[in-house]
DNA sequence: TTTTTAAGTTTACAGTTGTAGACTAATAAC
DNA sequence: GTTATTAGTCTACAACTGTAAACTTAAAAA
């Protein structure tokens, strides 16, 4: 009975997600001051995130009193890992790996992750292709590298 | 002289980015027969993202005579590994290691992939912290698992 | 129990995105 | 040179986003 229906979470909306993640249950004028003092929302911007997030199902309200609390309705890391593997839906196959180092050279891991990712890597090496076919359109190899670049950048 | 500011693409653009950059070079005739076989776009869906990413300089027209040829103005790798990166600075870092790995584990990845993130992981373990903190507000930690996820799912 | 205040609900509004029709200006065909 | 085709530009429009004011109702205070 896990959250089956992943909802889409927009750049502002993690925001406050993640308040609600970390303190798995919270009041509006908890998320009201920590928006304020952290990103500079005005009161009226959270209580609409807060009423869109709900209507999303990503936030359930609970209680029956006024002072409602809010508890967040699906985990954090899987509407992490779900956003993260959306993303690399739109993208080229053929260039994930790449982007998955940029990734990583980008942030700080952990060494528990980074052991976590060798294994994983290991056991995927063993059934590894050689290469992963481009799917672009049209059918084609968005990747072989002739002329072409010479337009990019100004 | 690389491109500097990348610019935002959306789940659409990357569709109609992703014909250009294999193609390199196109006639929006050529984009128009594409996006409306492959994807059931009419004429105009495929007209208007071009115009579009044309304004966000995504996209360059070139030629002077009418039938126009229209070229990336930024590279592939570049705009996924910026999307990616950019997707990641709204998640909280605790939990990057874990949403890298999921997405790793969802798609193929060629053995030269494997190879190269193995080094690159390799590399970064010698410098690896312990942990990594949750930056996520309140500057609290989002990971602790006590109780909370009674609530989740239905 | 009337007033205040805090919590929750509606409305607003500009900009973006997904989708696409209408219109205009070059070319190509006759 | 007209006319018919295209290619390119403008307009449209609903849903979604970021941002927030206004309004309403339920507690708390007086």
């Amino acid at each position: 009975m896990i959250d089956e229906q992943q909802v889409a979470i927009t750049d502002s909306e993690w925001d406050l997600m993640r308040a609600v993640w970390t303190l798995k249950r919270v009041t509006s004028r908890q998320l009201i001051e920590i928006m304020e003092t952290e990103r500079q929302w005005a009161p009226s911007t959270t209580k609409t995130m807060l009423r869109r997030l709900i209507k999303k199902n990503a936030i359930s309200q609970v209680g029956d009193t006024r002072p409602f609390d809010y508890v967040p309705a699906v985990r954090e890391q899987q509407s992490m890992d779900a956003a993260a593997v959306r993303l690399f839906d739109s993208m080229c196959a053929m260039r994930t790996g790449s982007a998955v180092a940029a990734v990583i050279q980008s942030r700080e891991l952990s060494q528990d992750d980074i052991a976590n990712l060798q294994q994983i890597l290991a056991e995927k090496m063993k059934t590894a292709p050689k290469t992963v076919a481009c799917n672009c359109l049209p059918d084609g190899n968005c990747m072989n590298m002739n002329e072409g670049d010479e337009h990019i950048g100004q």
